[in-house]
DNA sequence: GTCTATACGAAGATAGAC
DNA sequence: GTCTATCTTCGTATAGAC
């Protein structure tokens, strides 16, 4: 099933992760956010939420790389501005309220199966946005790629904590000023 | 007094939010983890769970300040080095465990008065970097700044999910490169 | 597959003795 | 200032009916 009642609570976990954390986050809540059956979550994720934060995780990670569709042959501008833009419409569409759910399971993470799945989606982000400015003609992909992230992830938790874009924005037109310098 | 009770269970919030989180630290463990009288939590903070957090959150921000004393008329690479240099600090004697607490709280606020507190702490880092910045010749002192916060929070970040030096290093190094760029 | 009811534990907070 | 005891709320998880 396309639509189902697993895949709304996992979108729900998502989203609900990326505003109020990983403890602050409840069944309770996800059931409630999504309309979602009450006696049937641990149907779905019998091991409980960890499980549910864990589908939570790949799926994020999937989407984002999801985003990153139809960059090949893009130049280190287009793939950072595009990169940078997927952030950047998590905020304005929350109204910067929400931010990145696997940095919010990272930092209050209590197993380290979580912590690896955790750090296994940073490191498809790093992997594909690498090997997409290596493709680009980018000199150095690899600490690009990586600063690309972090500083993105950091971004946005300068810009939730402000309720404002402007941390976000600063730290994107010095990343993107620094793609546009690369002449492959 | 200077090292008195409250102190202490300030500074024990401190390193307990940056390994758990908000939800993730209760007062409990505060009390275990400093060794502090079980009774007198109240009395010290009669606001309760969320007073001594923002007073963590003032101490967490005060700590980073004073890690950047003595800079005056430092280079632009000599700033950065030493900001980057907070960080992987508490990385390493960590043993990669420890984050950003001021992030940590960022992440799962539930108040908008502990989000204020907690943009505070990140507005006085960035304004302090900037001026040190400027100081140093640096000709865009506030994205630079405002980058060289984002990008250390989220390697972090990255180096914690990883429970690996290696990304913080990446990032660390492509900042640092960047600053030695500079030439005033 | 979905429901209700309930057990169990954790955590914040308060009251009152010392 | 510090203690113990207790109240209350909430969240996870399980059991068993429909």
């Amino acid at each position: 099933m396309v639509d189902g009642v697993r895949e709304r609570m996992i979108d729900g976990a998502v989203r609900l992760l990326a505003r109020q954390g990983l403890q602050g986050t409840s069944f309770a809540e996800v059931l409630q956010a999504t309309g979602t059956p009450r006696g049937s979550i641990y149907h779905h994720f019998p091991g409980g939420k960890d499980q549910l934060v864990a589908a939570a995780l790949d799926t994020a990670g999937d989407d984002t790389i999801r985003g990153l569709a139809g960059l090949t042959g893009a130049s280190p501008a287009q793939v950072t501005e595009r990169y940078l833009g997927l952030w950047r419409e998590l905020l304005v569409q929350s109204d910067t309220t929400a931010g990145c759910a696997v940095l919010a399971v990272t930092v209050a993470a209590r197993s380290d199966d979580m912590l690896d799945r955790a750090a296994t989606v940073f490191r498809s982000w790093r992997d594909q946005l690498a090997t997409l400015l290596a493709a680009g003609g980018h000199p150095s992909p690899v600490p690009f790629a990586t600063t690309l992230v972090a500083a993105s992830e950091g971004a946005v938790v300068l810009s939730r904590a402000e309720r404002s874009l402007e941390p976000f924005d600063a730290v994107a037109a010095f990343l993107l000023a620094e793609a546009r310098d690369i002449r492959p």
